[in-house]
DNA sequence: TATAATTGTGTATTGGTAACACAATGAAAT
DNA sequence: ATTTCATTGTGTTACCAATACACAATTATA
């Protein structure tokens, strides 16, 4: 079978391509439904669950394979993508066998990996299984189950530091579609922070940003009041990002 | 020599110890004089200065090498020590000859690097070269010189990082004498930030916060009005530390 | 046509930061 | 000894931003 060929042979010499004992694994969130989720994928040996991830190759940057990856899972490029923590313990891989056996493939061996996170619009995603994986999708944040490695700590990670930036970072460009309401931007922070917000001093928060750009009205759909349409101003947001939203001293 | 020889051997099986393409780099942030210092090292070969730093081994952790070059440099153990940032673009290291030549020593190979940042105190540091460096001394902040690779990014990245962690953190506790006066740690304030601040406000502050004990008063030296000694509380101080002092949302 | 849920907008209160002033101290100068 | 002067200790006011809260408008559904 080729898929078997091709995975034997990334054992075999994936350390002429791959620098060794270095991986990247991403936590990629999306917001679907009011809910938060993660792109999990399923390894086709034991059938558990764990991060998209990868390796950095020789003439690569770190951030760049994470881009790769983050492409090869999503279809998706140009993506907000943060580096958020390296996990260096050598018991992180707890399960693997992590014996000096020369036998042992290169990918057997201990692994340093740096984590990135990154906020991707949910509908644009086509999630794609590795050569790894047999599956590759979406999981509510509160549901996902027990994960290989330490990786359910980097998911707790990513999102302690997600929240964190939230407080000088505007969000939500990479998360909503290029036309969204203000209730459902205030869903994704609610979302996000686990915590309900005020409505009014929610919305006075976001203009006061200078952010955000009003439309006009929207949804038929909707079964009650229809809700204005906003975009964000690209321009005032990259900036936002890049300067930071204020800050204590 | 006996040097020469520990280095060679360095070079040409150190490969056996830690792990290939991976290093540590430490700013060690020290205050004195009113001014914020950096340890720097000064190379045996072309005598350019650099960051300390070092490799993993291949049972540790990546914290614990960074705490063991640090002890190593400076001779403190328990030490505030912070991950900062993974830096890993393959041309960071310029100057550096990378070719795949199989002939050069693994050292010359290319190295991702896990930057870490220290806040230590001045007077307790005994500077020590290590096996590459013949000299190991502070630098003040605004006059450190071109480093090699990318070191001085990381300097200047490893101080916005500490910049930003001010506002909801705690300092000083790792910076200054067990017994200090309210200007002191103001001062080391300003001089991190870069920025004057009241003088009155920034005692309320700090008093605010609940971590600090005032004593007696002090310094028959001073030349003015004898300013109260005062003390952390490091109980406090460590619950501020891990929880946070706040924080907007 | 009435209902119910949701959205749009405005105001009062509060809390914390920033701006600011004056009395007290203590070594140095006279 | 007395004066001087830089520095410290402390409090008050002003302002801005976040919080709490209320009412009118809208729209599909009953």
């Amino acid at each position: 079978m080729d898929a078997d060929k091709q995975l034997q042979d990334f054992f075999l010499r994936g350390d002429q391509i791959y620098m060794p004992h270095l991986s990247v694994d991403c936590v990629i969130f999306g917001f679907h439904d009011n809910h938060l989720k993660v792109l999990l994928l399923k390894w086709k040996k034991g059938g558990q669950w764990c991060l998209p991830g990868g390796f950095v190759k020789y003439a690569e940057s770190v951030d760049d394979s994470a881009v790769r990856i983050l492409k090869e899972r999503t279809g998706i490029d140009n993506i907000f993508l943060q580096q958020f923590h390296t996990f260096g313990d050598p018991k992180r891989e707890k399960g693997k066998s992590l014996k000096v056996a020369e036998k042992k493939s290169w990918i057997h061996k201990r692994f340093v990996s740096v984590g990135y996170y990154a906020l991707v619009e949910y509908s644009k995603v086509n999630p794609q299984p590795d050569i790894m994986s047999i599956e590759c999708r979406w999981w509510d944040i509160n549901t996902v189950p027990t994960l290989i490695y330490d990786h359910n700590k980097m998911i707790e990670k990513a999102l302690q530091i997600l929240r964190l930036d939230l407080n000088d970072h505007p969000l939500g460009y990479n998360l909503l579609p290029e036309k969204f309401t203000m209730p459902e931007l205030q869903r994704l922070y609610e979302t996000i922070l686990d915590e309900e917000l005020d409505r009014r001093n929610f919305q006075k928060r976001m203009l006061g940003l200078g952010i955000l750009e009003r439309l006009k009205e929207r949804k038929t759909g909707g079964a009650h009041k229809a809700p204005y349409l906003y975009r964000f101003d690209k321009k005032k947001y990259d900036k936002a990002m890049k300067q930071g939203l204020s800050g204590g001293w």
